[in-house]
DNA sequence: GTGGTCTAGACCACC
DNA sequence: GTGGTCTAGACCACC
């Protein structure tokens, strides 16, 4: 697929995965009724084990973000856009809050946004 | 101490303890030759076990962050702020990217920041 | 064919095929020398593999209860009833000791029951 | 535990282990408050993987059965009673259905019922 | 001791 | 080919 996993972020792999997928639909690289790799494929591509790319897929499932499709793999239904944002939006808030505390200045950090949202660049949040 | 531990994050909870104590110092809350908590009473003040402490303590010592005071806890030797930063802002511009990518728009972002770099509050970032 | 298979049970689809055939001879809706779907047109009806029908109408074959006639399809040649009827009262048995456990009053199990032993209705067991 | 696993069933033994710990409680055998035995003391009693119980427990989280308690194992929430009630009915219907296409005549099915609903017997459904 | 994650590999059902 | 389940065993965080 198009995403790299960092392996020695806390944050499960599974997890990445699952975050993965739900950005790649919200940023319009999948759309509904497209169909992701499948969870062998997947694996092999990311090197992780198949099970762990089930889990994923499984909680996705669950979250109905993806439905599976009988002997065919896995289609997106689509995300709730808005929720994940605000999820989104949350997780700034407490980063930004860690910024502040470690004295990172307003303009600084007005030069980091700038970086990403200036015009063009940026669009591409994974490669 | 001054932080809430999240016990449901994905970060073990003896990072987040090293990750506070450094943030205090980066903000000034600590300085260089203050006496952190021992580690007896920060266990019980955010309910944890002695030994996840004791780990987060050990680990900011090898990192020469605090130093053992013999017989009177440990004290902080300081930070390499710059390079904190550095780390920060680069997790900042990933979640950035993120967040454009799953079509937050500026204006959204902006009132994000306002949110914490507004006047003055906003020092508390585990509050 | 006159029943519906349901993808979302962990009841193996093949097991599913079997069950209904073998149902439809108790209940005299198939009765001996009657030909059942071919292979080809019950997997369109239902939506399965070709492969998947084969599986159950081979081991309803191997179980006795068709026969294949040489280029004709199967027809009936019968099952062990009483057999067929102690096992899915044995079945019965185990889920009504559940439904106890669970607290189902009498009156409300007798509901059900009257549900599908009313008068005439229910020979339709999936419907 | 007390209760057994059936490996020949095609129901998965995840689920199997998910429905007694939820009859348990249902049956009052488990109460809000206690414990479920550990993952590993589990796996041991019923003879299967660590990952089948530890899938069985994260599921019965997620539907807010029981809760972890950070270093001390899963403990009983409660269950939405009626609703599994419900479920087991709606299963009993089916099976129900099934009997009677079987042929299996009115008086033999109160059989069964009396046999569970008599007086005293019948309440252990898993021993 | 407790739970959480992951791997390598097996076997099954279904297409 | 697809997904689903399970095992045996490892290593981690936390108590």
């Amino acid at each position: 697929m198009w995403f790299a996993i960092d392996f020695s972020s806390h944050t499960p792999v599974y997890v990445q995965i699952k975050d993965n997928i739900k950005a790649s639909i919200l940023s319009g690289k999948l759309k509904t009724g497209d169909y992701i790799p499948s969870i062998r494929n997947l694996a092999k591509d990311i090197g992780v084990n198949i099970n762990t790319v089930a889990r994923a897929y499984r909680e996705l499932e669950i979250d109905g973000v993806i439905r599976p499709q009988r002997g065919e793999g896995y289609v997106v239904v689509g995300v709730q856009s808005e929720q994940i944002r605000e999820e989104l939006k949350d997780e700034l808030l407490k980063l930004l809050r860690k910024c502040k505390a470690s004295g990172i200045k307003h303009d600084e950090l007005i030069e980091v946004v700038k970086k990403v949202y200036s015009g063009n660049g940026g669009e591409e949040f994974d490669t």
